[in-house]
DNA sequence: CGAACCCTTGATACGCTTCAACAAGAGTGG
DNA sequence: CCACTCTTGTTGAAGCGTATCAAGGGTTCG
């Protein structure tokens, strides 16, 4: 059922082809000229890859940059036995790993689709010799990837610095940015959430709890309603 | 007196100008052609930092990419007050900070300077400009941003999954295999090295000294010499 | 010599995990 | 329809890991 919107993504259609806004996510703004567009719709692959199968694995190859169309996929390690201690969730659209490829070619996480998703694969042997003979979307690659390091850096911030309840507060702040509007409604499940926020599922229901009960918030199932964001803002900020 | 060394970096003397072993450790090897070597001579400008001087600001604009040749300087947030919340050092000849610029323009870290220092910076109007004359610095840029991905990637990890004594064990064998060599000399006060690993001198301290009683490492003063490497792997080793 | 650091050591406190039990849906098959 | 199981989230009690606070020792330096 994603196939057909993947492939449209994937190969220029002949004719006006509408502009899709996953691009964006991956690429920023301003858009891709139609040629960069085209260009890019030669060299990629796209792949369904369904509930729970691995998109890449630790230690293999990585010969391209592999981003999440649609859907939902976990990055982690798998420790011993079939464990899968989950790290960060990657919601498509949004590139999924930039850096291996560039730096090694070997992947050092693995990932895993937590839902059924869309996976689009950029093989950097040719993206080299696209970005040789365009500088603008040589440019892009350098902003995405100064994005991950930005984003990283934030969140190693975050776990250095912050206990449990100033990141939940300031995971639930960011997520409310992102979508416009009072409250959140939760697109994974929550152990899930907490696995990101480095906490148990246990952790997280008493520190839900706790907001609740201080009147910041109200958790109604995967919903949570932001009662009085600038509490919420001074418990995030260091 | 670190001055003649960065300035011999800086501007490309006129005959045979001894190749600086620096530059491999900011743009990898290969080595950097003598052209790529001088037009980037010619763009960048370095400057001397004092023991405690900040070398740049949370929320100031980025406008340069930012390393150090020598010396070492810290990474962090300045919380209210003057206190200095340290999260990593960085040792000198690396790069400082290379994603601002790219992305927002705006520094999300304050840097300070933990001994005197050489900074490097790198305006990145005209380093975009040489980037798209030469594909392979283009390419050693990309690298080098998908390393920083890397590495906080495995920070994030090791923070996330890895209680104090392992990301210990961590550090130590990867400080060892750096300079290959029975044991390690800190380049650190022990308090920033507490602060890299996220820990409180005191913890760091009574770790030390539990390993040291075990036997896997010996300490004096501020050289560690590991005794065990088998042991000290697999503690690391999640 | 005293002052300022840095590191260490001990006692105590707190945050979070772990383990175990339980409740509430969702899917399954009789 | 019911009983059954599987999954997910919740709640409580106990325990571990690390922070915090306070004190003392070793250096270095004026």
């Amino acid at each position: 059922m994603d196939t057909p919107t993947a492939s449209l993504l994937a190969r220029s259609s002949t004719r006006s082809p509408a502009w899709d806004p996953r691009w964006d996510a991956l690429f920023g703004l301003p858009r891709l000229s139609e040629a960069e567009r085209q260009a890019l719709a030669l060299l990629l692959r796209s792949r369904a890859v369904a509930v729970g199968e691995s998109v890449f694995r630790r230690g293999q190859a990585s010969l391209q940059l592999v981003a999440v169309l649609e859907g939902a996929v976990g990055l982690g390690v798998a420790t011993q036995g079939q464990a899968f201690h989950l790290e960060r969730n990657i919601h498509g659209p949004a590139w999924l790993d930039i850096s291996s490829a560039w730096a090694g070619g070997m992947f050092v996480q693995d990932a895993q689709a937590l839902q059924t998703a869309t996976v689009l694969e950029l093989p950097l042997d040719g993206l080299r010799q696209l970005l040789g003979r365009c500088p603008d979307l040589c440019e892009r690659m350098m902003c995405a990837l100064a994005h991950a390091v930005q984003s990283l850096t934030g969140t190693t911030h975050d776990l250095m610095a912050k206990d449990a309840q100033k990141r939940l507060a300031t995971w639930l702040l960011s997520r409310r940015s992102e979508a416009s509007g009072g409250d959140v409604a939760l697109k994974e499940r929550k152990r899930e959430l907490a696995a990101q926020l480095a906490i148990t599922p246990e952790t997280l229901s008493r520190l839900l709890r706790s907001l609740m009960s201080a009147g910041l918030i109200e958790v109604k199932g995967y919903s949570i309603k932001l009662l009085n964001l600038g509490a919420l803002q001074s418990l995030a900020h260091d």
